[in-house]
DNA sequence: ACTGCTATATATAATTT
DNA sequence: TAAATTATATATAGCAG
């Protein structure tokens, strides 16, 4: 879409890189929002530039608000291990830490159960189907912080579940 | 981009939008792949199709690979909940669950403080900068899980935090 | 739904300001 | 060096099968 077929390959001029992200960046996020408004999708972007920047982008649907609030704290927490050695920017993460926690103390009012949509009672098959089709690789996780807190997680997961298929 | 100009707003033809869907989500797809090759950035894209298909792109990055799998634990999640009614769906659910769980628990080997990245050296204000200018939106949170779950992670950052900068 | 086609709208690489 | 411009490549709306 430029003057000049681009091969897609990585940019190894840091400078041309930047501004090609920039734009690019730009593009993507239009695209984004014009899907998430046009087909009433519910549509999560992520972008960390070159130089470390993240960029998001989440329509005001639940799924997105949550996944929203989990970069925002894992990309503290990748920031806080690129900024080992910058007093003053541990001390500005500490500050911005406490005061979400505040916020989400608040959060407990909400309970999921009154929440049921099972409007979407669809067929057997398209519900498997959607929970196989999505195979993460685990592989690449370094920290073992996350992993616990995963594996946390998952673990709650099935006992709610086997506690809801007793009942 | 198409031979008439469309306005921005929500397709009320499921049937197209759905189309519309198809073909843009593929463009998307095919934009956020180019951005992470293209400029080296580290790209996460998750949409929930209108009939609530998951398609989601990632890089092979550490970031991408953790908000994967943090996403992946809550569709799970939230397609239970939209599914409660259907038997079998949570059967299959809880096989998969088992699953990853066992993958999860191998992931232990690696330790992030081996790892760090201290290479990023900014100057302070850009540090702070990056930290402030991401403001999630958690007024719309509605699973207590959720809440619960990311209180104790950023608790735990916390600790961590103020642990490092007694040492 | 799913391909392929084509006319047109958009995005963007290179260039200029 | 960032913003605007321009020439071109790409994406996709509307069709057809």
């Amino acid at each position: 879409m430029g003057r000049k077929r681009l091969l897609i390959k990585r940019n190894d001029n840091p400078c041309s890189r930047q501004i090609a992200y920039s734009k690019r960046g730009k593009g993507i996020l239009n695209k984004a929002t014009e899907l998430s408004t046009l087909c009433g999708a519910d549509v999560a972007l992520l972008m960390f530039s070159p130089t470390g920047r993240l960029t998001s982008y989440t329509h005001k649907g639940r799924v997105s608000q949550i996944v929203k609030l989990t970069v925002w704290s894992l990309s503290v927490f990748l920031l806080y291990f690129r900024h080992l050695d910058n007093e003053e920017f541990l001390y500005e993460s500490l500050k911005h830490l406490k005061y979400e926690a505040e916020i989400l103390d608040k959060i407990e009012r909400f309970d999921a159960l009154e929440r049921k949509p099972c409007e979407l009672n669809r067929k057997k098959y398209e519900a498997q189907e959607k929970v196989w089709s999505y195979s993460p690789d685990v592989s690449n996780i370094y920290l073992i912080a996350e992993a616990q807190h995963h594996q946390q997680f998952v673990t709650k997961a099935i006992q709610r579940i086997e506690k809801l298929k007793v009942m």
